[in-house]
DNA sequence: TTGACAATCAAACAAACGTTTGATAGATAT
DNA sequence: ATATCTATCAAACGTTTGTTTGATTGTCAA
């Protein structure tokens, strides 16, 4: 299916990128098979983006900026940390509904021969990190925080969001689920009960559950 | 850095395979890539997989065999769910640490093309799931099965597993740690806890935290 | 000793790759 | 009117791709 032909060059070669770049991968997928979707001539990518690893870039570039907008706005204000953890992970996989194709690309196409795509995303990570940190737990005395340890729950609650996105596939498949609105709202719930449950367990009590076991 | 020289050519093939197409993707990287970090012919590549795309999905074929068994033998016997899931997650992130790049490959390379493979995965994760369900929660009342939602938790518990091994660059850019024996041992408990806690909570109350908000 | 078989290699293959070039049309400014 | 600039295209460029071929070696059986 081709791109709608009311847009500009450079819109229909992202869109059509996004699209091909998620499903084949960046590698795979030639700038050819570009091209023809959009509709467009193959000098056109070079001729808008400059090359075609800088249009990956691209496609990152805006995702990033979306995502990490949305987290650093979730995360202001007053109300109470599970108000705003619950809105924030409901935006989360709304943003995420919306834009799987780049969500897919953003995770898994790690262009690991451009380290400063890799700084760039350490850097937002780290940033958001401290972010929760401040405005999420700030109310939370010491001892609790200290047992809070965000740097892996940080990583374990983006893991949880977004792994559901990147392996959609197999997931359908496996439970013969279409995965429409009120899934996602089921959904939302319950990784949201899941990781508040989590996190609170730390500020009650020291033990996990009866004896937190260290058998082998 | 080359292979151990001592193996066969078969064996040096699929490690230099494991570890390159982790690491430039499958599709980025050349099968010359491959022979020339085994010190083997080209064509030993063909003679011994029959192709690239073969030699892929022998890689996934022997993880997902380990994996999944991992998971079988864990869920079987007659200990406390917490105990059988505590293990299970300790032993899957030694798995994972083992091979990471094996687990990199087997979630981002989902070969899109070869539909026989995505049928193999569902077919694992929904045995996974069920198995889950018989063995892990066989004791709980009726009720409180109904309020555990395994199609959604078990994909979550697999995502805050797989996910830090995924972007691991980042992650380890981001918060300047080294992961070494005693961060993945605190991992492990870290992320038992949440999920333990997260169960849990279904099975004593109906509201999540204090009120379980639906705000807009 | 001869024949068959398995493992290996260097070289060659056509196809596909990302990029560049030169030309063309349309708009805008001088 | 003419020059300049922008957006576009078809065609060609040199590489690199995965695969195949034909020859060579070593091993084991007849």
């Amino acid at each position: 299916m081709p791109n709608s032909p009311e847009k500009s060059t450079k819109e229909r070669i992202l869109d059509s990128a996004v699209r091909l770049f998620s499903q084949k991968g960046y590698a795979a997928c030639g700038m050819r098979d570009i091209v023809r979707d959009a509709g467009v001539s193959i000098a056109m990518v070079n001729y808008h983006f400059g090359s075609k690893k800088a249009l990956l870039q691209e496609i990152i570039r805006r995702f990033s900026a979306d995502t990490f907008q949305l987290a650093d706005h979730h995360f202001e204000g007053a109300e109470a940390l599970e108000i705003k953890l619950r809105r924030f992970i409901r935006d989360m996989i709304k943003l995420f509904r919306k834009n799987p194709d780049s969500l897919r690309i953003m995770v898994t196409e790690l262009p690991m021969d451009v380290p400063e795509v890799i700084d760039f995303k350490a850097d937002r990570v780290g940033k958001l990190v401290q972010l929760a940190r401040d405005k999420l737990f700030s109310s939370f005395p010491d001892e609790v925080r200290e047992r809070i340890h965000l740097e892996i729950l940080g990583p374990a609650l983006i893991g949880m969001l977004t792994f559901h996105f990147i392996v959609h596939p197999v997931f359908e498949r496996a439970f013969g689920i279409r995965c429409d609105d009120d899934f996602y709202d089921g959904y939302a719930d319950e990784l949201a009960d899941l990781f508040l449950y989590g996190i609170l367990s730390k500020t009650n009590s020291h033990h996990a559950t009866q004896e937190n076991p260290k058998d082998d």
